[in-house]
DNA sequence: CTTGACCGGGG
DNA sequence: GTGTACGGTCAAG
């Protein structure tokens, strides 16, 4: 039979020593379908050390390999020569084919221990990657699976294939669920699912709303929730940090009642994948995706907010906030029974958050899964680096070449001990406030660069070599001769970004064609954006320290030249920052054009200065030694819509009292009211003094990691949890503690209490310690001291710049 | 200045 | 299981 489908997980199994590929896959009508070959086998390389005939011949002799202590015959199933490209030279090498993967690391060991040996390639991918790259298959692309058929346990056909061929895009709409659950004293009390016209929370209270399905208890509740799953067929399940938590939690009742959580496709139970420090919640056949991973690991370089909590993450991309309640509430709501409607909304809101935030970046996951062929699953919790690697893999795969080996630990260390290499080039503001800026940035300036010099690992000190490309400081050169391996992927992907985004401009804005190409578009972005960073990251195959430290050079070189024309042509420069500058002068609208122009024309092929914006104003402030502070700055633009950058006021160890008074202060400030900035601080600061400031705004969290009592040193959460455990209160281990300073105590530790039981303040504490310093940070740029802000009465500023 | 512990998200 | 890998901050040394 014939069958046009997609990929949207693989495995592989292993019975009887024979090793079957699995890939779970979507047809075209929305079938699921087993697809398994049962003919491809593991394998990995061998370089020899003088001659590829010698070290065949000592395979040959030695056979059979065994495990170490002599168990098991690790049987070597096809020995083959190959003529492959390793960095810019073509070398022979043995491709040694075994029967199950696990003998891969084992039989890799017995042959590298063999004098011929020099040492082997490519032990170390995992066998289902491994099998969609040598078959060029990609998660959301269309293949026709040709076989016999086979019936497959729970999915609704199964395929052995013999041939796979690509197909023309179709397009699919996944069945996609997000889900939350609710937690109390370590039971679930609600899970919450939301889906296309689908909203359910099931509960063990009784709650009347229509969308409140009430169970008797949580082991039914849990039954239920694997029951929806099973009965939409789900394909995408996701949630925010589903894999750290609730998974987790599911797996522990779970557990305790003996029950499975049998969510894959074919009914096979959850597992973590375990990868370092994270584990994945995986269900087989089924797309788990966690949102969390892919926002820490991928987007949080572009993001906005300095936390990734949901709420913010839900603000900055959609606009939206979770609904206000706070841990407190929740437990007095589930203890006393009391307001259960509004918990229930509250925990509602959070799937259909997430289920948004997932209808935007579920797409940019599985673009990213097709360019790098990754599995969705994979491609959502990988990191930058990994995901990097992956493609490139692919990408040498392609085109013949030998796959770098992943570095050991000891020399991922040396690489480390190495030190920093200089990064980008900042420029050091004049603290103060700025009217009219205009910013502008290189145009992705290192993969620019990197194309523009051909920096490459394969370039780097080429013995023969026509033509050269030195930089005095260093003592290496980049061949230019031919094109390198990342200055060719980056081409590509920056060429194809180009025509992609001329596409988008004859699609409808809002049309699905449109947001796939955008998709598309922001994914090779993406890449494209990772190859720097790449090459100087430790645990790199590619790793290439002076690729990357070249890729700075001379970025500072492009910036510093770009602020040096600014400067001949009557610009005042007001910052700048890696590949950013921030210019002022009269008319500056109509003469920027002119300006980019002439900075373009100079530049190679390939990079561009590009105008990024206009701001009415900006404001930067200085360190302690009263010089310009570098990363902390502020913009307006003419809609009023604010940029801050690196103050403090999202960080969770400061309270919201300082964290808002800052926040208006900036925007005062902006909105050129200097005056009015200082009286915003001055109020609060009085308000705090007059004990009118509600006890939720002085709140301050901090993460508690073990047990109060085992803490040797004191500080102010910890002490404060301790009381709190005192008077009878339970402290889970590993909670955040929400504490405020009270006026009750000697020290500052004495005087934190949890905030239940906090009942007074130390305005003192408050003023001094939290807004002073952080409106301070603004306001000392306009000449007023710590001494004004706390002086009693109104007086005005004797600020500068009035 | 270097080293080591802690932390993120979730309730 | 072709295992297993982060990166930044801050207090202490």
């Amino acid at each position: 039979m014939e069958r046009k489908a997609q990929v949207v997980d693989a495995d592989y199994e292993t019975e009887g020593g024979e090793v079957t590929v699995r890939a779970f896959c979507k047809t075209e009508e929305g079938k699921d379908l087993l697809v398994k070959d049962e003919n491809f086998k593991p394998y990995f390389y061998a370089v020899p050390e003088r001659d590829v005939e010698a070290l065949r011949e000592k395979v040959e002799e030695e056979r059979p390999f065994r495990e170490e202590g002599g168990g098991e015959e690790l049987q070597i199933l096809e020995v083959e020569e190959k003529e492959l490209i390793d960095g810019n030279e073509e070398v022979q090498v043995l491709k040694v084919s075994t029967s199950v993967p696990a003998n891969v690391p084992k039989l890799k060991n017995r042959l590298w221990d063999l004098e011929e040996t020099e040492e082997c390639r490519e032990f170390d991918i995992p066998f289902y990657r491994r099998y969609m790259v040598d078959k060029g298959l990609r998660p959301n692309k269309w293949y026709s699976f040709s076989g016999d058929s086979f019936k497959a346990r729970g999915i609704d056909e199964g395929l052995k294939v013999e041939s796979i061929e690509e197909r023309e895009q179709g397009s699919f709409e996944w069945d996609m669920l997000a889900f939350d659950l609710e937690v109390y004293e370590d039971e679930v009390i609600m899970a919450s699912l939301y889906g296309k016209e689908y909203e359910k929370l099931l509960t063990t209270a009784e709650i009347e709303e229509e969308y409140v399905e009430t169970v008797d208890s949580e082991k039914e509740l849990i039954q239920r929730f694997v029951e929806i799953i099973e009965e939409r067929n789900t394909d995408v399940l996701t949630g925010y940090n589903t894999d750290e938590y609730d998974f987790t939690v599911l797996r522990e009742r779970s557990n305790e009642y003996g029950i499975e959580l049998s969510l894959g496709r074919d009914g096979e139970r959850m597992k973590f994948n375990r990868r370092g420090r994270f584990k994945g919640a995986r269900l087989k056949g089924r797309m788990h995706l966690d949102l969390y991973p892919f926002i820490q690991h991928v987007l949080a370089p572009g993001i906005d907010s300095e936390t990734l909590d949901l709420d913010s993450i839900a603000e900055e991309m959609l606009g939206r906030n979770k609904d206000e309640m706070s841990w407190e509430e929740m437990k007095k709501s589930w203890e006393n029974r009391e307001g259960l409607a509004e918990f229930a909304r509250y925990a509602l809101k959070d799937s259909e958050l997430t289920f948004e935030l997932a209808e935007e970046i579920v797409p940019q996951i599985t673009e990213l899964s097709r360019i790098t062929g990754l599995i969705p699953f994979d491609t959502c919790r990988l990191t930058y680096g990994q995901l990097t690697e992956n493609f490139l893999i692919r990408e040498a795969h392609l085109r013949d070449m030998l796959v770098e080996n992943r570095p050991s630990q000891d020399s991922r260390r040396k690489r480390q001990r190495q030190g920093a290499y200089s990064g980008g080039f900042v420029y050091t503001p004049d603290e103060g406030l700025y009217e009219d800026i205009v910013t502008l940035d290189f145009r992705s300036l290192y993969p620019t660069v990197m194309v523009a010099h051909n920096l490459s690992p394969d370039t780097l000190n080429i013995e023969e070599c026509e033509e050269e490309f030195e930089i005095e400081k260093f003592d290496y050169s980049f061949c230019q001769d031919g094109q390198g391996f990342f200055p060719e992927l980056i081409e590509n992907l920056v060429q194809d970004r180009y025509e992609i985004k001329s596409e988008m401009r004859e699609e409808e804005k809002d049309s699905a064609e449109y947001k796939a190409l955008d998709n598309e578009q922001q994914a090779k972005k993406i890449l494209a954006n990772s190859f720097y960073g790449y090459l100087g990251y430790n645990g790199a195959r590619w790793y290439s320290r002076e690729a990357a430290e070249a890729t700075t050079y001379m970025g500072r070189e492009y910036i510093e030249e770009t602020i040096e024309m600014a400067e001949e042509d009557g610009y005042e420069i007001v910052y700048g920052d890696t590949d950013s500058v921030f210019l002022k002068k009269d008319n500056i609208k109509q003469d920027i054009d002119g300006f980019l122009e002439k900075v373009n024309s100079e530049l190679p092929k390939f990079m561009e200065l590009e105008f990024e914006g206009f701001f009415k104003r900006g404001f930067f402030t200085s360190k302690d030694s009263g010089e310009g502070a570098k990363k902390k700055y502020a913009l307006i633009d003419e809609e009023g819509k604010m940029k801050i950058t690196g103050f403090e006021q999202v960080r969770r160890d400061w309270s919201p009292i300082a964290k808002r008074t800052q926040k208006e202060v900036l925007r005062k400030v902006l909105e050129n009211k200097v005056d009015r900035a200082f009286e915003v601080a001055k109020d609060n600061v009085e308000a705090l003094k007059d004990g009118e400031v509600p006890i939720e705004e002085l709140k301050i969290y901090t993460t508690l990691t073990k047990p109060p009592e085992e803490y040797d040193s004191t500080s102010p959460h910890v002490e404060a949890a301790k009381k709190a455990k005192k008077r009878g209160k339970e402290i889970p281990e590993e909670s955040t503690i929400t504490y405020v300073i009270t006026s009750a105590g000697g020290s500052i530790s004495d005087q934190a209490e949890i905030l239940e039981y906090a009942e007074s303040y130390d305005a003192d504490y408050y003023i001094e310690n939290q807004v002073i310093p952080a409106v301070l940070r603004v306001l000392k740029v306009f000449g007023y001291t710590e001494g004004q802000l706390k002086g009693k009465g109104r007086q005005s500023g004797l600020g500068r710049f009035q």
